[in-house]
DNA sequence: GCCGTTTTCGGCCCGACTGTTTTCAGTCG
């Protein structure tokens, strides 16, 4: 056992004691002890002796560990503990200012065990509810956690979006002297993949030697600039777009037609007898043979979505009043919201009882005259119970023009239980959408153990939709699924899930997502003008 | 948990700082 790795775990023992709410004094027995180790010279030589005990700050129960670690690799008592504390409750006391007690409380009232999960809690403002937390502590620990995550190599959609047009002004403002006529950008992000590593832009340009370098960021993806002759941009950019697999297919059907130079993609795609792909489609998934057949699905367009659903509000997690919501949406140009505050399961985020529904339905009664040109849906977003049933009575949900059903706990059952738990939820005739329907947090959190399958087809079967969340955090369901939705005949909605009036926008990264998954508009629910969309809710109250 | 001992239990560094709370808890160094 090296000195260092005995250390690491002294101190390993030392955090999980400490988050585990032990006595201090032997969490910091621990702490000394592993930095005493970290300086012993000749710790080996002294452990193999059996005279580590005689170290002042190493007494029996340490020395007992040390010669564990070092006979077997490891010791039954951090393994004890690393069974009773999840892994990534440790990675939260990596955070300034977040230390054992805050870490512990984070774990057992919001049920926050990996940073990923503390970064959705923040964003749902779920912090300020807790004793001893308040807005400037959630201000710094957001500003810690985006330190600490930045090393992990990928990047969601809104830094890799604000990077790349970014980098698109600055190859831009040099437009005069390196010739530049064009900058598009390229990649995993012009693909709309749910997270990218990079971003790259492609660049039309005469003199490519006198481009600026695009510096590297905090935080941030790497830029990567692939410039070339106007002559050949469309090219450089289906090159550039990927993905491999889609270049491959092309290729087959003819690699001269898709190295002959062109200037735009839709020349390469016409030579090779294809209707233009989307860029969102290129993912070597078929549909190259289905541009050859002429039946590529007619994709949503941003324009096309008319009104949000999945909106929080003051009643419960959100930051913006009703009013404040109801405003912004109409300066956006939307003709219909649909208000989902939380039931009472989440508690952690303030869920409405039944009184406090009445309240916010009285709410809203009083301002539809201030805003006549929008349409405002009664809604919620209810708690799917372990055992499938919905947190608010069947007779009561019936009070709610439509109902978001989504799964807020027990995310560890087996995948049996949690696919009849979730198809059970979607065959309730109250349930208009499917939430969230993995649960996952993109480079945080993968969704839960369920057949997805099996529940897009009981939703198909039931007339129950099922929501594309566009929460960058989100972005599910994952666009993988698309094919099998449309199949089972599912319906989506694009919805923004907005905790605040910023959050509204995120339908953009939803409509990526929708267009990644062949939706066309006519199976996108909030796709349909406001008569349509009541109409619609009527006939799915209808079924009850 | 470790230490020390006037030896088997009581003390272990603790103050500054911050943010929350309204007298204090948690973190940090």
């Amino acid at each position: 056992m090296e000195r260092a790795r005995a250390a690491e775990a002294l101190e390993e023992i030392a955090t999980l004691l400490a988050v585990s709410g032990e006595n201090p004094f032997k969490v910091r027995a621990f702490e000394n002890a592993a930095r005493t180790v970290a300086r012993l010279e000749g710790f080996e030589e002294v452990l193999a002796r059996g005279e580590i005990g005689s170290v002042k700050g190493i007494g029996k129960a340490i020395e007992e560990v040390l010669t564990e670690l070092s006979a077997t690799g490891t010791s039954t008592a951090l393994e004890e503990l690393r069974a009773a504390v999840p892994a990534g409750v440790l990675d939260l006391t990596r955070i300034p200012g977040l230390g054992p007690k805050k870490a512990s409380a984070l774990w057992k009232e919001l049920g926050v065990t990996t940073l990923g999960e503390l970064e959705y809690a923040i964003r749902e403002n779920r912090l300020a509810a807790l004793p001893g937390f308040g807005p400037k502590t959630q201000e710094k620990l957001a500003t810690g956690l985006s330190f600490v995550a930045s090393a992990s190599g990928r990047h969601r959609l809104p830094a890799a979006w604000a990077r790349a047009e970014a980098a698109r002004a600055l190859l831009l403002s040099a437009a005069a002297d390196a010739g530049v006529t064009r900058v598009e950008v390229a990649g995993d992000l012009r693909r709309s993949l749910e997270t990218v590593d990079r971003v790259v832009l492609a660049v039309a340009c005469g003199r490519p030697e006198r481009l600026p370098v695009v510096p590297p960021a905090e935080n941030a993806p790497p830029v990567e600039v692939v410039a070339g002759p106007a002559a050949r941009f469309g090219n450089l950019l289906l090159e550039a777009t990927g993905s491999g697999e889609h270049l491959a297919a092309l290729r087959e059907r003819g690699g001269a037609a898709v190295d002959a130079p062109a200037s735009e993609e839709s020349e390469i795609y016409a030579r090779l007898g294809l209707s233009f792909v989307p860029p969102e489609l290129r993912e070597g998934r078929g549909e190259v043979g289905a541009a050859a057949a002429g039946a590529l699905p007619r994709l949503l367009q941003p324009g096309d979505l008319q009104g949000l659903f999945h909106l929080h509000t003051t009643f419960s997690d959100g930051k913006a009043t009703l009013e404040e919501t109801f405003r912004r949406a109409v300066e956006l140009g939307y003709a219909y919201v649909g208000i989902t505050d939380h039931s009472p399961a989440a508690a952690y985020a303030g869920g409405l009882g039944p009184e406090r529904v009445r309240e916010q339905w009285a709410a809203i009664e009083a301002l539809r005259p201030r805003f006549p040109s929008l349409t405002v849906f009664r809604g919620t977003e209810a708690d799917i119970l372990p055992d499938g049933s919905i947190d608010y009575g069947d007779d009561f949900l019936a009070g709610f023009d439509f109902v978001i059903a989504s799964v807020h706990s027990a995310f560890h059952l087996p995948r049996a239980q949690q696919t009849e738990r979730i198809v059970r939820a979607v065959r309730n005739p109250r349930v208009t959408l499917l939430g969230h329907a993995t649960g996952r947090l993109l480079l945080s959190r993968g969704g839960f153990d369920v057949d997805m399958h099996a529940v897009l087809e009981a939703a198909g079967a039931a007339g129950c939709g099922v929501e594309i969340n566009a929460s960058p955090y989100r972005l599910d369901l994952d666009w993988r699924l698309g094919a099998a939705a449309r199949a089972a005949g599912v319906f989506t909605s694009i919805n923004p899930d907005a905790h605040d009036l910023p959050g509204l926008l995120d339908v953009r990264w939803g409509v990526g997502i929708a267009r990644k998954a062949g939706f066309p508009p006519e199976a996108v629910l909030n796709a349909s003008p406001a008569a349509s969309v009541a109409a619609r809710l009527g006939e799915l109250r209808a079924r009850r």
